[in-house]
DNA sequence: TTTT
DNA sequence: TTTT
């Protein structure tokens, strides 16, 4: 009844684009999210998830368009569950996330470009809605 | 750096209860958590998604002790992955949740409670802090 | 950019319905939502906030409609500021929250019913989903 | 018992801070957060709001020291509401937000620094954690 | 002006 | 392996 997540991350690789039998757009990606903590020796440690999202529709066109490998992002979404059966008829599951509003936070700064690297080699983009033509608060 | 999950879910059967060399308290579960939506033919169906569920420390004790099978709770924490490699040295993973903030909803009715089972087999109970001593607005 | 506010409380009043000049249906209502904590001398403490609430379109026609004082909802929505002068010249504001999402948690028993009043007072509703004929995952 | 709110904005000055009698700090600042709307001629409006947001204890001390006019924030909290009393016997409120969990996300750029002022006038810094000791997912 |  |  409840099931939100949010997310800020970035893609490990371009969007992947395909079409539902209904002609429906289905933008999927991996999200690289970290997490900072501290071991037991009191040292600050990283980690990193990788994330499977998954978009449709409208959201997905906008998704496919506007965003590449790298680009750093805030995402809404719901948990979703996929189920299976393998070759040797066990049951299998893989959680994924499906986005319902995304915005675009920064992009990697391009290698060649004229511009001097930002800090930690992003550059700053103010942040970009991408949930389109209607009114969305985030 | 944002890492989110709120849920509404039922516990698939009593958590389960562990302890980390250090003597920390681990409580796991399995959430239930249900998904309704319009199939191509308008008609509602519901799914159902079963996740992972992973309590440390004090959280950990309140819930081995006063959570249940069957339990409707309201739970807040972050996704994480397990990674590991099969014995195919195949690498493998799997999303899992770690409850931060967890608040117990209601309770299924006992079958042979002398309690008249109240609407959709269940009692309701008022919503329940399981948070303990501190002040959790949630 | 980001702005978001999740509430689960009750209805202090039936809900008021008007209407744009656009014919658009608005709808609003008071929400009292509990905080329980410590106080100084370690004892539970209740207090509660009445929040100002304000639904449009579609949603604001299911609401009216199907929201009465006492129910307990959980509603998902986001911050707005509405700002004027008094008649002093002076600038005011005042916090409100616009409705997106709100399912219906549960209503109060009804005092002359012939249902046996359950726990504290009220009735357990199965979580009704008031966001209408699209798949909203809350 | 749900109440969470969850912000991107900027800070309008510098943090204040005072102290409690028991010597706890009180950190206070105004978050101004944007809302990108289009109006009925179909064209992108913006709109500010300037949210007060106070906080205490340890992550009040951070803020206080980490903080400054112009810094943009992520910032997860619950609302409050203050009420009294004004001079002609008039009940009066207004709604705060007590921040849990802030992360900083960029500043303004130095006007008079040596670096070249980024895309949109403002500095990217990777995003930092400012709640301190704890394993905090946000 | 407030709900349970 | 699943809850209501």
């Amino acid at each position: 009844m409840l099931n939100k997540v949010l997310l800020i991350g970035r893609l490990t690789r371009d969007p992947e684009v395909r079409y539902l039998p209904s002609g429906m757009q289905v933008t999927t990606f991996s999200l690289a999210v970290n997490r900072r903590f501290k071991d037991k020796g009191g040292n600050w440690q990283e980690e990193t998830y990788f994330f499977d999202i998954e978009s449709f529709g409208g959201l997905a066109e906008r998704l496919g368009r506007q965003l590449s490998k790298g680009n750093q992002i805030l995402l809404e979404g719901s948990l979703r569950q996929d189920k299976w059966e393998n070759q040797a008829g066990e049951k299998r599951s893989r959680v994924k996330i499906v986005a319902e509003r995304v915005a675009l936070l920064s992009k990697p700064t391009q290698p060649d470009s004229n511009q001097k690297p930002s800090y930690e080699g992003s550059e700053f983009v103010e942040p970009t809605d991408l949930n389109s033509d209607e009114d969305v608060p985030f």
